[in-house]
DNA sequence: GCCGTTTTCGGCCCGACTGTTTTCAGTCG
């Protein structure tokens, strides 16, 4: 039997409110249980411990029948009210909720009606019409769940900034091109700078909000309409991302635009506070007795809260409300303070660009210097550097800093592999004579946690490593992270005074946003590193930026936010 | 199933939209 956690308590719950959904069950007690797993998931002290112990009774939220559900699964493993549930649905059953348009009450149908438990037998069942035929269904229904399989199969279900960015950026000019437009901005995780989007939301401020919906949904880029209704509407695009609008009114703008930023965690302690004042907060305004406060923008809704504005990239429920109330919110660190960036990669190695194309292309984003770290030789795949073409690509950026360097100064560096055992791919000798140093792991990614954390502290330890390259080696939206631990890595990087990148290329955002706080507060320092191996990806800074402040990083946590002359100084260089 | 200065029953978040209905259930956010 497989050790109980935290999450395994939760998933458990959830799936049982998603099944007593299935049947029918009281939509308040399906609810219970849902609120139970958020509560199993959030909740701030060692849950499992409690469990374990039964002592769970003066948590809000968890009652009676919760609290012995959640002993057994804790100390047992398993849950007998859970499995008995459960017993009745294959594995593939609860693929069919993955289905847009469907939910548990038609997945409970299909199911009863005609014994449907998979996505499979559901396609059948529509190709052979028999779905339409079932009570609550229709020849639309029934079409619109043959989409919706097809859909899955061709398309992602999140997308890369990289994509999602640069479209919700053309649809917000063509929404404030609109004459009938007053204020318009994007919401939901891109606003919030996730590392990945699942969909685009926009909200726009009109007297004629049909008028703009219908506006919407004629955009060029609109493949098919989801919904089209005078306050809403919802678009498909050809690469299957769905983008929603919301046409409010110029005084109901800032709450729907706090409410759909969100996140869901981050609202649902706003608006819980709220409460507390007497006051009820949702998408259209405050509501409650007496006077209400005055509200123009987002900032004026906070302020109503007792609290400092909460920028949008830090609205997780994970400690911003606490922070904003004690005036303790850090001034995050922008895009227009990076001056200069590292782990950039030329045609030297697997680079798409000279050194004097990204040097160029520096100059041309407004960077006062630039790193250049090409691959070393282990990586083959990539180019790798030997050292002798290493030592005459050092020779050439001396040679460039003599003649350009008042423009732009480039760090020679290098991306040293660090091998299985920890060592580098470049001896002392080689690596004393670059500027700097980036690590990282390319190769043997299944290794234990316990090899691959000690294999990257040992580099940490070598004292010509300036920093780690991505450290997890995460492929967004296609390969994991490979294991390693996370708390040891920064108690080294603290220890032994080496940066942690964060990476901030698109496909790998790592290290993760999530624990750069943590990092910051002992005192280990970042670089916002775009690993370009194309001029145009020097622009990845932005993003790198907006991820920084998702992690609660200030100014001074970054070393390229620093000048030329303390980076030099860092670095130990002249 | 949870909760309670409305305290052991009765309420729990809800608005917009679609499709299947003929006044509403289900889905989504």
């Amino acid at each position: 039997m497989p050790e109980a956690t935290r999450e395994s308590l939760a998933a458990v719950l959830d799936e049982i409110a998603l099944l007593l959904e299935v049947e029918g069950a009281n939509p308040f007690k399906t609810r219970a249980y849902r609120n139970g797993a958020e509560i199993v998931r959030t909740h701030d002290e060692d849950i499992l411990a409690l469990a374990k112990a039964n002592e769970l009774g003066n948590i809000k939220g968890i009652g009676e029948a919760l609290q012995q559900k959640l002993h057994e699964l804790a100390t047992t493993g398993k849950l007998e009210f859970h499995e008995k549930l459960r017993g009745n649905y294959p594995d593939s059953f609860f693929d069919l909720f993955d289905l847009e348009g469907i939910g548990p009450k038609k997945v409970g149908a299909l199911h009863k009606e005609l014994g449907i438990d998979s996505i499979a037998a559901l396609k059948t069942a529509c190709e052979e019409n028999k779905v339409a035929a079932l009570s609550g269904f229709g020849k639309k229904t029934e079409q619109k769940i043959l989409e919706s399989i097809a859909r899955r199969e061709t398309f992602a279900d999140r997308f890369s900034l990289v994509v999602a960015a640069p479209i919700a950026e053309e649809i917000l000019d063509q929404l404030r091109a609109h004459p009938e437009v007053l204020r318009a901005q994007y919401a939901g995780s891109l606003r919030r700078s996730k590392e990945t989007v699942g969909d685009l939301d926009f909200i726009v401020a009109t007297n004629k909000p049909a008028e703009l919906t219908d506006y919407f949904s004629k955009l060029d880029l609109a493949h098919e309409i989801i919904v089209l209704g005078d306050t809403k509407c919802s678009i498909r695009l050809e690469n299957g991302l769905q983008c929603d609008l919301r046409a409010v009114s110029n005084a109901q703008f800032p709450f729907a635009l706090q409410y759909f930023t969100g996140s869901k965690e981050h609202n649902v302690a706003v608006r819980s506070r709220a409460l507390k004042k007497g006051l009820s907060l949702n998408e259209y305004g405050f509501t409650g007795k007496g006077e209400l406060p005055d509200v123009h923008d987002e900032r004026d809704i906070y302020k109503a809260l007792g609290l400092d504005y909460v920028e949008p990239e830090l609205r997780e429920n994970r400690g911003e409300i606490e922070a904003a109330d004690a005036g303790e919110l850090p001034q995050l660190v922008s895009w227009e303070n990076l001056r200069g960036t590292f782990h950039n990669h030329t045609t030297e190695s697997d680079g798409k660009a000279t050194l004097e194309e990204m040097a160029q292309a520096a100059i041309e984003l407004g960077l006062r210097y630039l790193g250049i770290a090409d691959h070393s030789k282990s990586s083959p795949q990539a180019n790798g550097l030997h050292p002798d073409r290493l030592l005459r690509q050092v020779d050439k950026i001396r040679a460039w800093n003599e003649s350009h360097g008042d423009e732009l100064h480039i760090f020679a560096g290098s991306e040293v592999d660090i091998l299985k055992d920890g060592s580098l791919d470049f001896n002392d000798e080689i690596l004393a004579q670059l500027d700097y140093c980036v690590a990282s792991v390319h190769n043997a990614f299944s290794l234990s946690e316990d090899d691959m954390t000690k294999r990257i502290i040992r580099a940490m330890e070598n004292e010509h490593v300036t920093m780690i390259g991505h450290l997890t080696g995460r492929i967004l939206l296609r390969r994991d992270a490979y294991a390693v631990n996370h708390d040891k890595i920064i108690d080294a990087a603290a220890r032994t005074g080496t940066i942690i990148e964060l990476n901030c290329n698109p496909k790998r955002f790592d290290m993760d946003w999530r624990w750069w706080h943590k990092a910051r507060d002992k005192g280990v320092l970042t670089s916002i590193n775009p690993d370009a191996h194309h001029p145009s990806q020097l622009q990845f800074l932005r993003f790198g930026a907006n991820i920084a402040r998702k992690g609660w990083l200030r100014k001074q946590d970054v070393l390229n936010t620093r000048t030329l002359e303390e980076v030099k100084e860092y670095l130990g260089v002249s």
